[in-house]
DNA sequence: CAGGATCCAGCCAGATACTG
DNA sequence: CAGTATCTGGCTGGATCCTG
């Protein structure tokens, strides 16, 4: 899931790469939405991921620079995460993607489902 | 990198499910270019791979209905592949994935070998 | 030529327990 | 609250040998 690092091989793969592990797309999901969220409140609308998962997949996504972490010095501890222009900017990409899939996944979106995650992007 | 039935989670999944996998791109990529290739010939083109690596990736493919294989009954036996009407619909996705990673990846792509890509979308 | 059959290593991801 | 540390099983992907 690392190796954002391609050899030119093909352009398409940077993405790919970026984009692939088990949790990375429904993070980036909930990231959508929001304009920052916390740790914990993450966890909770990401069914099923533990935190070690969640963590992973922020590291990730951060060092790929395409989510920020903000983190403040309180007791108890408070840390915030958001996307990055990067992140925001994968919009038209997601949307290609999604209109793609639309056309041939055979469990579709029905057009009000679409038009719900237009709205974020 | 089977499971392209994606339970509405997240609809750019069903997307990146079948383009993950170590070779998928690659074998794509190659295929993008051409209007049939066969077995050897592709594994030629794609340094590195193994017969059995090129085989999980062509099989699923297939399954996803990326691409088609035709079997051509002869001695010695004979089987093209080529690209689907769905796998070359896939094209404006590539597109906006190119063109992302190319404003954001460190080795980026000089404008001739975008075009150069481009040429086969 | 185009794979099939095996076997095997590595790492990916989950579960659990613990902490500043 | 927001993680870290550790153990573990399973699956992905590679190597090798074999065949119609």
């Amino acid at each position: 899931m690392k190796p954002a690092n391609s050899k030119k091989e093909c352009p398409v793969k940077y993405t790919i790469n970026i984009l692939s592990g088990k949790w990375k797309l429904k993070t980036l999901w909930e990231l959508q939405g929001n304009e920052c969220i916390r740790f914990n409140e993450l966890r909770r609308r990401i069914e099923g991921i533990s935190n070690v998962a969640l963590k992973r997949a922020l590291l990730e996504l951060e060092e790929d620079g395409i989510i920020k972490r903000v983190q403040y010095d309180e007791v108890p501890p408070k840390v915030e995460y958001s996307l990055t222009e990067k992140g925001r900017s994968l919009n038209s990409a997601f949307l290609e993607m999604i209109k793609w899939a639309n056309t041939y996944d055979s469990n579709t979106y029905s057009l009000e489902e679409i038009l719900e995650v237009k709205k974020f992007l």
